[in-house]
RNA sequence: GCGCCUGUAGCUCAGUCGGAUAGAGCACUCGCCUUCUAAGCGAGUUGUCGCUGGUUCGAUUCCAGCCAGGCGCACCA
């Protein structure tokens, strides 16, 4: 079954067409058909301002343009009324009864009610996070743990094939930094000037002393090695535990040196060279991106014959696209965004589309607040705030939800003594509890043997203001997912949710769903039941589509 | 200098194809628990949508130029 406003989008665009068939109107059928649902309860159920946009091409008064969409629309049974306001707006009411049968639309669709196909048969992968496994997740990483994590989900709801892939920087200097270090620590001697600090490292190097004692005994350069392969191999570990706790999964793990060793780079290279982008200049290497609107062109073999990172990037872009992914979709830190153009211009070297097969999404930093006053993050004072210890101070919920419900490419404050507070300050609260509150009132309902179930709804007992209104909120569900999808911005249905349980708390305020004493119980108490079991389905689809629980008692 | 992002209520922030009186939470004032979870609901107050132009029936939204803040501009990783 479609949606009223897929009905209604329709209808109008073959009354259009209709009406430039007879000739009453001049111009051509739109595409698509604005249609909204008006802030203002007043304006209607639905709105459009379509005659506006015809009116102008007809050589029509806006008026006359809506008199005519309205004469069809009215026929419609599952129409109540239409209404012509201001300049030419056409505000159409539903029928109450035919808008209730979307509760028989949830109950029936279950879990997969918000879905929908816009990306069937795409192939996604989805990169995020892929930080070097030299230490602990940080802040930044955190943002990307949860906001990657709901886009997976989100992206997968729209229909598309989602491989969420963690890139793991395992080679290069850094690494041989974090052996260094890690040994010094081993052999209690003074960590490297430039080398890595903290107690974590002093704590692999305990870790790795009881697992091997003979380490320290190898010779200087396999040692060094041993230290550094271990250190990797536990880092790595507790990486993946922590993301693990924090609900956050990934399809697959992919190694940087699994492109060198398995001559990955060398393809990507000759791959490049075919498509022509490919120079030689001062003993160097080049990849000409400058060709398709990066600033400078790029080096991918150093004069002395290393590789450069981004000569691993460009392979792995290109390993991406061979395994069958339509889109890549990366997600980087600010201090990243220098990449956009260089990626693009991969694409666009390896004959790809950039526009279609790269996405970037940048995410801005997060600040963090503590008792009034901005947390100063430095590695050097060693006030680096790593996803664990946030989870340890406001829990797993509250620390996804509030990462995700800001927009990625704005900067974004963290309060930690708000998200600490169980009232309406900390949003998750605010939708858990209406979830919550909704499951009560279904177990209520159990105990006392109303009849509940669709084979006892009948929509037309949903006539009050209240009822008319959660109806239209959760009839956007589908819509919301689609368009977080279609825009990566899993955001959206954090702020719907957030919506949709204000709506259903006055609801319950107003329309009281189970049978007061010894009142007996009507046709209505059962129609409530089931608009209330309906919300708390969209509740948990959309909680799911976060990460976040859907908590039935709190 | 070049590039990316940001500028909306006292604070933290929503507001995708341009639409009707610009929203939410917090804060402040006041009401609502003798029956479903008051972690809730309702009412009131709060704005030069950074500035200036342009596009048009109509601009917070699109375009251009400025101003302010954040972050980048390696044969580093």
């Amino acid at each position: 079954m479609s949606s009223h406003s897929d009905l209604l989008a329709a209808q109008i665009q073959a009354a259009i067409s209709h009406a430039i068939e007879r000739g009453d109107l001049i111009g051509t059928v739109p595409s698509s058909i604005p249609l909204e649902r008006p802030k203002n309860r007043d304006h209607g159920d639905y709105a459009s301002s379509i005659a506006l946009q015809l009116a102008k091409p007809a050589g029509k008064n806006p008026h006359e343009v809506a008199e005519l969409l309205k004469k069809v629309l009215e026929k419609l049974a599952e129409v109540a009324s239409v209404d012509i306001a201001g300049p030419g707006f056409i505000n159409i009411k539903l029928n109450r009864a035919s808008q209730a049968d979307l509760v028989r639309t949830i109950l029936s669709a279950k879990e997969s009610y918000g879905k929908g196909t816009a990306l069937a048969g795409v192939k996604i992968n989805l990169e995020f996070i892929s930080a070097n496994p030299t230490g602990p997740l940080h802040l930044g990483h955190t943002r990307w743990a949860a906001v990657g994590d709901a886009l997976g989900r989100v992206l997968s709801a729209a229909g598309a094939d989602v491989v969420r892939e963690f890139y793991i920087n395992d080679r290069g200097n850094q690494m041989d930094l974090f052996g260094q270090s890690v040994q010094a620590a081993a052999l209690g001697q003074p960590i490297p000037e430039d080398g890595y600090q903290g107690e974590y490292i002093a704590d692999l190097a305990k870790e790795i002393l009881a697992e091997n004692p003979e380490i320290t005994k190898l010779d200087v350069e396999p040692r060094l090695i041993a230290f550094r392969e271990a250190a990797y191999k536990l880092q790595l570990k507790d990486q993946q535990r922590v993301l693990d706790t924090f609900n956050t999964h990934f399809d697959v793990w992919f190694s940087e040196r699994s492109l060198h060793d398995g001559g990955k780079v060398e393809h990507g290279l000759d791959k490049l060279r075919a498509q022509g982008h490919v120079f030689e200049l001062d003993g160097a290497t080049w990849l000409r991106t400058t060709d398709f609107g990066d600033d400078k062109d790029r080096v991918l073999v150093k004069a002395n014959g290393d590789l450069t990172y981004f000569s691993s990037d460009t392979a792995y872009y290109i390993n991406k696209r061979e395994r069958g992914f339509d889109i890549c979709i990366y997600m980087l830190g600010a201090d990243h965004h220098g990449y956009i153009h260089r990626l693009k211009a991969t694409a666009a070297c390896a004959g790809d589309d950039p526009e279609y097969n790269v996405h970037v999404l940048i995410g801005q930093l997060v600040k963090i607040m503590e008792g009034g006053e901005e947390v100063k993050l430095s590695k050097r004072a060693g006030t680096i705030i790593t996803l664990e210890e946030l989870v340890e101070k406001v829990g797993v919920d509250a620390a996804r939800y509030t990462l995700i419900r800001y927009p990625v490419d704005t900067p974004m404050v963290m309060d930690l003594d708000i998200l600490k507070r169980n009232t309406n300050e900390n949003p998750v609260y605010y939708v858990q509890y209406a979830h919550a509150r909704i499951a009560a009132v279904l177990r209520n309902a159990a105990e006392l043997n109303i009849a509940s179930g669709l084979d006892n709804f009948d929509p037309a007992q949903l006539s009050h203001d209240r009822e008319n209104e959660l109806l239209g909120s959760l009839a956007e569900f589908p819509r919301i997912v689609a368009s977080a999808a279609e825009l990566r911005e899993p955001h959206r249905i954090a702020r719907y949710l957030e919506e949709l349980a204000g709506v259903y708390h006055g609801f319950y305020a107003d329309c009281r769903v189970l049978p007061m004493g010894d009142e007996p119980a009507t046709a209505l108490h059962s129609a409530r039941l089931n608009l209330c079991a309906a919300t708390l389905q969209v509740l948990k689809n959309g909680l799911l589509l976060l990460g976040v629980n859907a908590l039935e008692r709190m």
